[in-house]
DNA sequence: GCTCTGCGAAGAGGA
């Protein structure tokens, strides 16, 4: 049987006769009597004693019930596994580095995998690889790779020819393994199998599978007759997530395709580099494959290694880090290793370079650390809705579609394919055409799944058709979205470019330990506004950094262009970035429409992410690399989100400005993405509209002095005069760098205080409540703008108590979990009645707190329709809110009065409020805005 | 009890 639960008390390890070992773990089980169960683990497993501690959730499978001195408990059995914090998913290669050196593990997640010439080499060789699994042409194959790579090859310095040469020395050893008579018509292959283990709380993609058996390239040299252990680790841990899912694969032979099933007990590693075909009969050192078998023991090594590594992430503290028993002396990562321990004032074999940081920034840098390993337990948890979802939860979930009817399968050029799926119902779900999705069979952990790229989800409606693209085919009957830890891992990356190895000017200005200077002469940019005139002399004329506070309709996007515009003529190189591919498009758009020559001009990202009218200056990463990489660094704007900043080939670009757009909504982290690669930086944002999106409740709120740094630590620098001497500066996750700076540094902002989209009416209580009053309408004519001004629309024809520029509406409806079915009804009467009175439909936006009222809405009426956090940054002549909550205002959607103040500023002549006065005036927030929308019936 | 966008992900190596 399966007993788990989190651990209440880790006992002494013990010998028993004849020197065996065991230690006793109590547990609260999370099944049937709460009392706390004493579990044996014998053996080996009694290792788990050094490192479990009591809260961290164990796993033990196969045990078996067991008295000992009257007491029932459970013990071990030796077909059991124990696994430590299962919910925490380790990658296949974060073990692969921890066997190696726990440090590289910690130095790999920390800096990230930099731009080196291997890592790239390995890709494409990689890629090769899979393709010749596919059938594709060899040539073909290494000519369309090396391509791909372009941009970092050329960033690498590398030309294509010398690349190629190198990959197909690299790829003639796998092609000649792979002809020797060992793809026979007996065998099966299945290119970059996806695996994610629930029991041991791993996942990772194997290169291939043979007959059900992974086999994992390595393009270096190996010509011990061994496998490097590290080596036998990674392919060991597939094996064994391969043994858990009893792998069952369909895979294509040369006599197309076939089913079935292999036991992992035996894995395959090629390295590239042993080239010696002819004489492997007689030298299997040096021929390109190494078979090993995959024993028991090595297996449960693996978990073993597995559980140490997940129990040293238990606090998500930053690691101490040690170095098991590596030598530092080959190490490829020994500056890393250096630079890190002597930041962060930590024992090295390696040794420690340069200075530990002060203890502010040790506090800083320890509290984002923690905020950010948060959330990636966040996305560990959304991992688990891929097998935690029951039939009786799917209506619920949005995360998939459910219940998919495959259609056809069509063969790409280059072995891809094109998979389609009808879908049977209306459900909506969070998956957007271009995202990275799960498609699989029916079941994404133990049935078929493939990683694979929509290409288009149809309409809402019922008998749609989705159409996706993988690598290998599926039958879709399922998607699912695919949680990712880049984003977390950008994070963590930035942090450590910015605090680690940040220069210490930046840091001064950063932690108030010196105030932001200006200097030059001031310059006349924008005439007829002097607040978004000064907001330009504030941007070029900053030393350090400048904030543009923009409330709604502010003109935000045009004092961006004019910045950069001014920038660019002053000679300086422009980054132009915001969290959004949306917004980085918005502000390129406006920079384009200002003049700014599109030859300057880069976009940097995905294709399927970057707006079409956008396309055109896109850097294109395939091609020649001295020509994409020279694209690059000639560009004097390149565009770019902040988590492409954070990509490895952002990493290595320099510039003199970096200006941030929708700064509010970003993480601190996520902005240091964006600056730490430039001299100066701009933050325009609006703190008080939407912070940004936090996922774990521990990563909102932390104060430095709770953390280790700063009782002990290096009290050398307090940190300064600054802010942080009076009072701690906000640091969390959801406080934006943005905000925290304006409180800072208030000269170093300037507030937009003319709006030019609403009427008077609508932006009133917007000003009073969030700006003090000082926003107001640009002139007359915005502020007396009404809804018939309109073109062909009759206000005779619009009900009476619709006419005015804000009103209010209450239905009389009943909220039923995150939806409102009547509220949708008059919601869309209202819509209905605005139509009629000749308002185009084009011209009305609908806005409700839940996406299910959202879809609700959607199926009544063609306007836009859209929740709070998507409208923001756009605005409609007519704008109509669903409140959805009736009696009380029940859930944190309604605690943020920012979300309300987004919500009632996208309105330009007609702001309708639709929802129940009861729920409503039982807040007094809520209750003045009632006041306010009602004064006018 | 909610809101949510990014990213192909994983990719290497010597004594």
């Amino acid at each position: 049987m399966r007993i788990r639960g989190p651990i209440v008390d880790v006992g002494e390890p013990r010998t028993v006769g004849g020197g065996t070992d065991l230690v006793e773990i109590t547990i609260r089980p999370e099944r049937g009597a709460a009392d706390p169960v004493r579990v044996t683990l014998w053996n080996k497993w009694s290792e788990t004693a050094d490192y479990a501690e009591a809260g961290m959730e164990l796993l033990v499978t196969d045990a078996e019930e067991s008295e000992f001195q009257g007491e029932v408990g459970y013990e071990t059995t030796p077909d059991s596994w124990v696994v430590l914090e299962p919910e925490f998913l380790v990658d296949v290669t974060a073990v692969r580095s921890w066997v190696q050196c726990p440090r590289m593990y910690y130095l790999n997640k920390l800096s990230g995998v930099p731009l080196k010439y291997p890592v790239v080499k390995g890709t494409v060789v990689h890629e090769v690889f899979g393709d010749l699994l596919r059938g594709r042409d060899l040539e073909d194959s290494i000519d369309h790779r090396v391509a791909e790579a372009g941009l970092e090859l050329g960033a690498l310095g590398y030309d294509r020819k010398e690349v190629e040469d190198e990959v197909r020395r690299n790829a003639a050893a796998v092609e000649g393994w792979l002809q020797q008579g060992t793809l026979t018509e007996e065998d099966t292959w299945r290119s970059e199998y996806t695996l994610i283990s629930p029991t041991f709380g791993i996942k990772g993609r194997a290169d291939a599978l043979r007959r059900g058996m992974p086999v994992e390239l390595k393009t270096g040299k190996n010509t011990k007759r061994e496998p490097r252990f590290q080596d036998k680790m990674q392919a060991a841990c597939y094996a064994l997530m391969l043994e858990e899912q009893g792998v069952d694969v369909e895979g294509h032979s040369p006599s197309g395709s076939q089913t079935q099933s292999g036991n992992a007990d035996t894995a395959t590693l090629l390295y590239t580099k042993n080239t010696a075909l002819e004489r492997a009969e007689e030298t299997g050192d040096l021929a390109p494959a190494k078979e090993f078998s995959v024993g028991p023991g090595l297996l449960k090594f693996v978990v073993r290694t597995r559980n140490e590594l997940a129990a040293m992430e238990f606090d998500a503290a930053v690691p101490t880090g040690f170095e098991a028993d590596a030598r530092c002396q080959y190490c490829f990562e020994q500056d890393t290793c250096m630079v890190v321990s002597g930041r962060l004032d930590q024992e090295s074999k390696a040794g420690q370079i340069g200075k530990p940081l002060p203890a502010a920034e040790r506090a800083y840098f320890e509290g984002f650390y923690q905020g950010i390993e948060a959330e990636r337990r966040e996305v560990h948890a959304e991992y688990r809705k891929l097998w935690e979802q029951t039939a009786g939860e799917r209506a619920e979930d949005d995360r998939a579609l459910l219940d998919l009817e495959p259609l056809d399968r069509e063969e790409l050029p280059g072995g891809r394919w094109r998979l389609r799926a009808r879908k049977p119902d209306d459900a909506v779900s969070k998956l957007r055409p271009g995202d990275v999705a799960l498609a699989s069979d029916g079941d994404p952990v133990s049935g078929h799944a493939e990683l694979c790229r929509i290409q288009s989800l149809g309409t809402g409606k019922a008998g749609a058709e989705i159409v996706v693209e993988a690598d290998e085919p599926v039958d879709v009957c399922r998607l699912d979205v695919y949680p990712s830890e880049l984003s977390v891992d950008r994070m963590l990356t930035a942090l450590h470019d910015g605090v680690l190895k940040g220069d210490p000017g930046r840091k001064d200005v950063l932690f108030g330990r010196r105030d932001p200077e200006f200097s030059g002469p001031q310059r006349e940019y924008v005439g007829n506004n002097d607040a978004q005139n000064e907001a330009v002399n504030l941007a070029t004329r900053a030393e350090d950094f400048a904030l543009v506070h923009g409330p709604p309709g502010t003109g935000k996007t045009y004092t961006i262009a004019q910045t950069v515009q001014a920038l660019i003529e002053q000679g300086e190189r422009v980054l132009l970035s915001a969290f959004t591919n949306r917004a980085v498009d918005n502000a390129l758009e406006a920079v384009r429409e200002q003049g700014v020559d599109d030859a300057e001009i880069v976009r940097f990202g995905t294709e399927s992410g970057i707006r079409e009218d956008m396309q055109d200056v896109r850097l294109e990463q395939a091609g020649d690399p001295g020509e994409r990489i020279s694209e690059l660094r000639d560009a004097s704007l390149v565009a770019a989100t902040t988590a492409s900043c954070g990509s490895r080939i952002m990493r290595e670009e320099a510039f003199d400005v970096a200006l941030v757009d929708e700064a509010s909504q970003l993480t601190e982290p996520a902005t240091l993405a964006a600056i730490n690669l430039a001299e100066r930086f701009v933050l325009v944002g609006d703190h008080e509209q939407l912070p940004p999106v936090v996922q774990a409740e521990g990563g909102k709120r932390w104060a430095p002095e709770h953390s280790a740094a700063t009782d002990g630590g290096t009290a050398a620098e307090s940190g300064g005069d600054g802010a942080t001497a009076d009072r701690p500066p906000r640091l969390d996750l959801s406080t934006s760098l943005f905000e925290r700076l304006h409180e800072m540094a208030p000269e170093a902002s300037v507030l937009l205080d003319r709006q030019y989209r609403m009427a008077q009416r609508i932006q009133a209580f917007s000003s009073r409540e969030f700006y003090d009053g000082a926003l107001r309408p640009a002139n007359g004519e915005v502020a007396a703008q009404r809804i018939a001004d309109l073109p062909g629309v009759d206000v005779d024809a619009i009900p009476r108590n619709l006419r005015g520029s804000v009103s209010f509406v209450d239905p009389d409806g009943e909220r039923a979990g995150n939806t409102n079915p009547t509220e949708a009804d008059r919601v869309a009467e209202v819509v209905d009645q605005f139509v009629a009175a000749g308002v185009d439909e084009e011209d009305i936006g609908v806005i409700a707190p839940f996406r299910a009222q959202v879809a609700e809405i959607s199926r009544r009426v063609d306007a836009t329709v859209d929740t709070v956090d998507r409208f923001q940054g756009s605005s409609e002549e007519v704008i109509i809110v669903s409140f959805v909550a009736t009696g009380e205002l029940s859930g944190p959607i309604y605690d943020d009065p920012r979300r309300m103040n987004v919500a009632l500023t996208r309105a330009k002549k007609s702001l309708v409020l639709v929802g129940d006065a009861g729920a409503l005036s039982s807040d007094p927030f809520y209750d003045r805005m009632l006041d306010w929308a009602r004064r006018e019936l």
